[in-house]
DNA sequence: AAGCTGAAAGAAAGCGCTTGCTGTACGCCT
DNA sequence: AGGCGTACAGCAAGCGCTTTCTTTCAGCTT
């Protein structure tokens, strides 16, 4: 059915070793027998078996990528840029597909995908965030990342903690944010605004991002004497709220927060799509941004700017970081040193924060 | 190196083609020697090499789809629904990976990743939006997806032209929007809240979408008594401004819509990513939404309802329309009747458009 | 003119799997 | 008891390519 080599061969009068080495261009052939097979296989309209080839010749050309979703533009972020830097003009030899998973941060689903990567000898992987921290998933998924790097499939986690393989020195490729870094300068910029009750709504638990955002905020609040031990730190809890990061999560928690009573006169928000659910509850309680609140929120995706109020976030510079782990993954560039690179953060202020109003105690 | 199935069938103690049948469950095997099989298979750790086995098998276990670029919603959604519903439990037999293709909405990347498809022999390609319309590029990708329905491919287009290959009668299995309904019911909203002067910022030229949605804002109009040849549409085309799919487009075209002084009381813009620069310009120039002017989009992305004030728009079931055409593009599924199915669009009217304000003339 | 070199082409052995066909041994029928 | 059908299991032939090793032959050297 399919045009093969053979095919090809027969057709320009060579073996069909010379058209696979006309095709891969990694052997000597003479003009006027490159020019033939050429002519053949464009004649044919031959498309070389990927499968056949990938099978021979020991390679792959896949590239696989584990995100949470997709279609949240986090993730979707990356993914695009990875894939832009992955596929390169496409038809150029070198040239991968990207394969995208989504785990929907499911540990199950992460290994599963892994070894379906594995079973089609992907030449890379690229981990993103849904990195659920509990022990048994990380063994679980350290085991088969040290199988597929003994396979040769290269890879590289893109702002998920850095993992070490069992019996190695240096972690695996890293891109980590500086999450922590990027939450401080947040509560700072709240702060120096003249904020003491801050409220924050956290991430999921079980993620690690949650962690060090949270963090970051409680750096900045001890570098301001607010710290746990002190006197304005004393409720320090009462102004936390555990949430998610979907924008329902930031919508309750504020309800909740609210319901406390603290008196905050802004609310850090785990990322931007929580800061919307945090707006959308402030005002659905007749409170204004940024007039009787501030908000806040982290990642800086393309809405944030487009809300109104502007979103005051901090920007991960998430098309950077996935075209990094593209060439990363291609092995294009050299891994950083020690394997963990950290991407900076940058606070964008913008309309949703701003001084406390000033009111009568 | 790698564990290959001749290592499990020297362990079971079988051949390896009773492993092959185990793995398979397409051939009877006596239960004992099953048992034997897996328990190797388990203590090889042993993932069977896809490649190979889609060698041997004709068969593949990718499933393509072309989207403008991921990192859009727009995109992102149907890709991200797509991806959930055609990965399967993912172990499970059948379930495939998703690769995602960025065509940046260029016929030449189209092209090329659909050679690169070819050449996986990939099960199934999904093609999503950035159709171009132009006749040359047509004829390449009908070219191109002919050679891929005859090797067996599935095809679905999604959110695209019907496309009929050279000597079908059928067109290819394809996903409709109705975006001339939407866009009409959209404009019939606003002639009903009184509107009398709507603006309209088209999408790029070259996307069929953009026609038939300025169509449907015409047929909206005329059937008002407002069409090209009455009084009412004399100016017509003043009111119409060309832009594209992003925000700045939306942005530009809005200021130029006010340079032209035509007294529009709504804009209606060709998505909701422009209905956002419309917003930003209207506001820059001190007008307000609704108050001043009425805005409008299309698509129903997940921000348009979390924007203030929330967005009046078409809404597009773009993750039905994404799993739907995974179960087509899986054969999970019947073709429509026809070949082409229409996915309706509904408006959702929210608090972006309200009654024009009452001036004396 | 014989021998050598090196460039170019071919033969053929896999890569790891699936599957049609060929055994083989058992149970069952008559 | 002899012949058959059935249920498994194995053999081996590919799937379409890459790549090692061999062969061929033109062009030089001495």
């Amino acid at each position: 059915m399919a045009v093969t080599l053979a095919d090809v061969a027969a057709r320009a009068g060579v073996s069909s070793a010379t058209v696979s080495r006309v095709l891969n261009g990694n052997y000597p052939v003479a003009g006027s027998t490159r020019e033939r097979v050429q002519r053949a296989v464009a004649e044919l309209d031959y498309v070389v078996n990927g499968q056949a080839r990938a099978l021979a010749a020991a390679t792959s050309d896949l590239v696989g990528v584990l995100v949470n979703d997709v279609a949240d533009p986090f993730f979707g972020l990356i993914a695009s840029a990875l894939q832009a830097e992955v596929g390169v003009g496409a038809a150029e030899p070198g040239g991968k597909l990207t394969v995208v998973c989504n785990t929907g941060g499911s540990p199950e689903a992460e290994l599963t995908y892994l070894t379906l990567l594995e079973r089609q000898r992907a030449a890379g992987v690229v981990l993103t965030g849904g990195a659920v921290d509990s022990p048994a998933h990380s063994t679980a998924v350290l085991a088969r990342l040290a199988r597929l790097a003994a396979s040769g499939t290269r890879i590289v986690l893109c702002g998920r903690p850095a993992l070490t393989l069992p019996g190695e020195s240096a972690p695996l490729t890293t891109l980590a944010f500086d999450n922590h870094g990027g939450a401080r300068r947040l509560t700072e910029h709240l702060l120096s605004l003249g904020h003491r009750r801050i409220g924050y709504v956290t991430g999921p638990p079980e993620r690690s991002t949650t962690g060090h955002r949270l963090a970051g905020h409680r750096a900045a609040l001890a570098g301001h004497g607010m710290g746990p031990g002190t006197d304005a730190g004393a409720d320090a809890d009462q102004l936390i709220v555990h949430g998610g990061y979907d924008r329902n999560a930031g919508f309750d928690a504020t309800l909740e927060l609210l319901r406390r009573d603290v008196g905050v006169t802004a609310i850090v928000a785990a990322n931007d799509t929580v800061a919307l659910g945090v707006c959308a509850a402030l005002r659905d309680r007749g409170l204004s941004v940024p007039g009787d609140v501030s908000v806040a929120g982290f990642d800086d995706l393309p809405f944030s700017a487009d809300a109104s109020p502007a979103l005051t976030t901090v920007r991960i510079p998430l098309q950077e970081a996935g075209a990094r782990a593209g060439r990363l993954v291609m092995g294009r560039t050299a891994p950083p040193p020690g394997g963990v690179a950290t991407i900076a953060t940058e606070l964008m202020v913008r309309g949703s924060t701003a001084p406390p109003a000033t009111r009568r105690s």
